[in-house]
DNA sequence: TAGATGACTAATA
DNA sequence: CTATTAGCCATCT
């Protein structure tokens, strides 16, 4: 399905302790302009098992609201097992677990 | 087929 | 800082 499949392969290469907004995958994809598509990828989640939709966030470093694998609670306790830590807000730290794809590749 | 919706972001005022 | 507009593409009605 195009683009979608485009999104998962980045979203897949994510690594353990890392997370990614949707503007980025956006931006590798090929689509800066595109989070929404991205967002709606995660949406409908066709790979649960495959795609970390725990490791994608916006782009404030926050929940997305309406999480598709058993709620947000599932996704800070999946962060969390990977030493990724919440703010009071229930926020991530973007500038140290925000995922740098370049540097990875 | 056409119009509206959605886990978003960036630019502009 | 907030509010509004536009752009993207798959899916639903």
């Amino acid at each position: 399905m195009g683009y979608f499949d485009d999104v998962y392969e980045v979203v897949k290469k994510i690594p353990e302790g890392k997370v990614a907004t949707y503007g980025q995958i956006a931006r590798i994809t090929g689509r800066p302009r595109s989070a929404r598509v991205v967002g709606w990828a995660l949406h409908v989640n066709p790979y649960p098992g495959t795609i970390p939709c725990h490791r994608v966030v916006n782009r404030k470093g926050e929940l997305s609201g309406s999480f598709a694998f058993g709620g947000m609670e599932s996704q800070r306790y999946l962060l969390e097992k990977e030493r990724i830590k919440f703010s009071k807000e229930g926020k991530i730290d973007l500038k140290k677990y925000l995922w740098c794809p370049k540097a990875e590749e």
